[in-house]
DNA sequence: GTTACCATTTATCCAGAGGTATATTTTATA
DNA sequence: TATAAAATATACCTCTGGATAAATGGTAAC
């Protein structure tokens, strides 16, 4: 009997999880919860072993990310199965630097489902073709291939609250000068032209939280 | 006896709203569909007669607003019921405009769901609490008392993609000077000091797709 | 221990961004 | 039809943004 927790803060997708996971009678939901924090608070209670946490992974308060996180760092022997329905690269990599066990989506059939929290808590690392695929093309991109330095990033978030470079030289106490140089770095680096694009390219792949 | 088509990307999701709705005898689901266009397709095949179509709001491909507006437009006896996870103002205002019946969220439990849904159907609009919270504080946002034109919305799309005011000249067929000039009138409505906090608001608040 | 590299810093120069004013034309709307 | 609002265009001026060169300091390699 596999032993798993729910962790979704939509109610419907958890009933529509639980009514999946019925058709197979050696998964048991030993509890469901909506948020990270319950989930991590149920696990330190120690009230019941789980095998596995499927974890959904935008959540508000906490996302799946931090939980994945938190659950791998005290709680090793338990697996992560991360149920999402992101497929874009920004979503993917931070998942399994976190250590996560998998990563399905929530288009999946039941039968699919079933196996793949089967085969993850027997060890296995499942990874949905289609999250494979967007794994699979690279780490050639621009800030991949180029990491910004810490005070590069630090000047790249200033830039992305919509600071002037004599603005964030004071927030940082050295001259515009200097902001100049480090925003010149990283416009080569994530290789775009202009601080705009450097602010799109920033959100668009979570280089800052935004 | 109710007669419900329920639309949703997540085949879990569907397969949770089900099984929620099974709880109840009184209303069917006559069909379920993981795209817009399927449902569309549906509906004007004339096969079965729907009261209510209760609709995802953020779908790949077609999304709810624009369904919204199609099923509206074609069947006006057909209530819509948008079913999302989504609260900010950015996704809710357009749905009303659209002429959805109700906007609930994916938050509630079983008996209020039935309880919507019958009451749209009966003739009431159903909109959740925490939506309507949404709805009353508003207005006194800069995109909201200055609104944009059409072409100032353009040319912020235009900004939004990391493009110069010449770029957008030449992608617009007007001089730089034009572009400038309605650049200008943007960062006056947005309330914003430059093109990159102009993205940033616009992103913020969903003014452009990203 | 010296070489080589990289992050951080400052300074100078030029192009593009943005403010303001003004004018013409088109499109809504009363 | 009259009036207002939006779109288009030009000109001028200022300031910020970004490229480039170059100095300093730390650190890893040899």
């Amino acid at each position: 009997m596999y032993k798993i927790i729910m962790t979704d803060d939509h109610h419907i997708v958890r009933e529509g999880m639980k009514f999946l996971l019925s058709t197979t009678d050696d998964i048991r939901v030993v509890a469901d919860f909506g948020t990270g924090a319950e989930t991590l608070e149920f696990l330190s209670s120690g009230h019941e072993e789980a095998d596995l946490v499927l974890l959904d992974l935008v959540m508000p308060e906490m996302d799946g990310i931090e939980v994945t996180k938190q659950i791998k760092a005290e709680y090793p022997n338990v697996k992560v199965l991360v149920l999402s329905s992101y497929t874009s690269e920004e979503y993917i990599r931070p998942v399994f630097a976190a250590q996560a066990d998998g990563y399905i989506i929530k288009e999946m059939e039941a039968e699919e489902l079933i196996a793949s929290i089967k085969d993850v808590i027997e060890g296995e690392k499942v990874i949905h073709p289609n999250i494979l695929e967007v794994i699979d093309r690279e780490g050639d991109m621009p800030h991949e291939k180029n990491e910004l330095s810490a005070r590069e990033l630090e000047v790249l978030k200033e830039i992305v609250k919509g600071k002037s470079n004599k603005e964030i030289g004071e927030a940082l106490f050295v001259s515009e000068k200097t902001v100049k140089t480090h925003v010149s770095h990283i416009l080569n680096k994530l290789e775009v032209s202009d601080r705009t694009q450097a602010v799109i390219y920033a959100i668009k792949y979570n280089i800052v939280e935004f």
